[in-house]
DNA sequence: TAGTGGTCTAGACCACCAA
DNA sequence: TGGTGGTCTAGACCACTAC
């Protein structure tokens, strides 16, 4: 029998972090082991002496973080291969900055309206008119993250009353509109012809950040960020 | 009024998920705008004719995903700065190598018992015997990822009586040691040494991978995963 | 201290899907 | 087709915290 967890001895609260812990505990302990069937949620809730919405809000939980595979009618295993999931936070560039202690400014290099590129009318959809803007990102005046961005102006129309001298469009788009879905690709790259513009050589492997945003149908931004030497992205599994 | 979505005409189902996508819509139609406090509870659970509990079910989720900014007493806020969480899944190197239509195998090029060296100690606490391990990780016999891998054999006694020449330590851990708290950090470097290693030049641009999991108080592994030129990651924001 | 979100319950019905 | 997870309800109490 595993009702001890349910006795005064090794009772485990029985709040659904309760719960959750004293199954990751048997996950681990291989209780449970990889590949395992483990007691329904009804099962749980007799032995752990709580309701079956509680059980089902700590398994849920464990199947989010990847550690439990379930599915209606077959019960729910462990995980035989966990799939590892990092949340990575993507803090604005001016926060980022901040953070390391440096004073933030902005150079706007480039702003234009125009045609989107072939290469991301492929991706985007076709656009006559699509607004493009490069900035430098600075910390204590040191260059540390060139952008590149394309704006769908259908997306966003009301961006030109927005004073984009004060605020970086970066930060002005993430206050304003709130996306729906996106995409980030993570490269290394040399840093090539940024290299001037960033104050490093040529051949400098750099981190290079590319985001779609989407609202609903319409892409609302296309941007490429390339990040001075040294740039590391932290993560918690 | 706002009474609307209960009716008929623009009815919302009373699910959470059709309530959680009625408020993102408010987000992003401006009718919540950044920064504002929205409805309780209470309120919302009567306008859409629901439990409280299901109202709760849907602001939960658009608090995870960085949109809403919810506290005791004070109420839910629109988030005025949202946090992009990108959520990246972490593949097995095999199955990396295997989506991109590649044959897989891997060869251990080193395999020690020794003390853990200073950089190492520092961050994991010292100990004098730790398991090392380099792999190299091949795709149709040419090199891909380079791997070079400390586990602490405490925290895995029976690692042993693995065979791992049949099964990558990768892997191995990833199936048998579920971890319960881990970081990435992800840069780029020049290959430089690695660049014989990964069959490209010293100056090429890699993506350096280093994780470390955590097994309550116990590190479990630390391993710095150097990839061959041309590797992306993608997330979904 | 009062108001808000956070949690738990006991029960019910539904949706999916393996046997 | 039956068993399992997924969801919803109506109500209750608790925990945090702005005021």
């Amino acid at each position: 029998m595993t009702s001890d967890a349910a006795l005064p001895g090794g009772a485990v609260a029985p709040s659904w972090t309760g719960i959750r812990d004293e199954v990751l505990g048997r996950i681990r302990d291989r209780t449970y082991p990889p590949g395992a069937l483990i007691p329904t949620e009804t099962e749980l809730a007799a032995e752990f002496g709580c309701a079956r919405a509680t059980v089902s809000r700590a398994l849920r939980e464990l199947a989010e973080s990847g550690l439990l595979d379930r599915r209606r009618k077959a019960g729910t295993r462990v995980a035989a291969e966990p799939v590892r999931k990092a949340t990575m936070t993507i803090p604005l560039i001016r926060r980022q900055i901040e953070a390391a202690g440096m004073a933030y400014d902005f150079i706007v290099t480039h702003h234009s309206v125009e045609p989107l590129p072939d290469a991301l009318a492929d991706r985007l959809g076709p656009m006559s008119q699509a607004l493009h803007l490069t900035t430098l990102h600075r910390g204590d005046g040191q260059p540390r993250v060139h952008e590149d961005r394309w704006i769908n102006p259908q997306a966003v129309p009301d961006l030109a009353d927005a004073d984009l001298a004060a605020i970086s469009v970066n930060e002005w788009l993430v206050r304003n509109v709130p996306y729906t879905a996106g995409e980030l690709r993570i490269e290394a790259v040399a840093a090539g012809p940024f290299g001037d513009l960033l104050a490093c050589a040529p051949e400098a492997a750099v981190l290079r950040l590319t985001r779609v945003t989407w609202s609903g149908a319409d892409w609302i931004t296309h941007v490429r960020q390339t990040h001075a030497p040294g740039l590391m992205l932290d993560s918690t599994l």
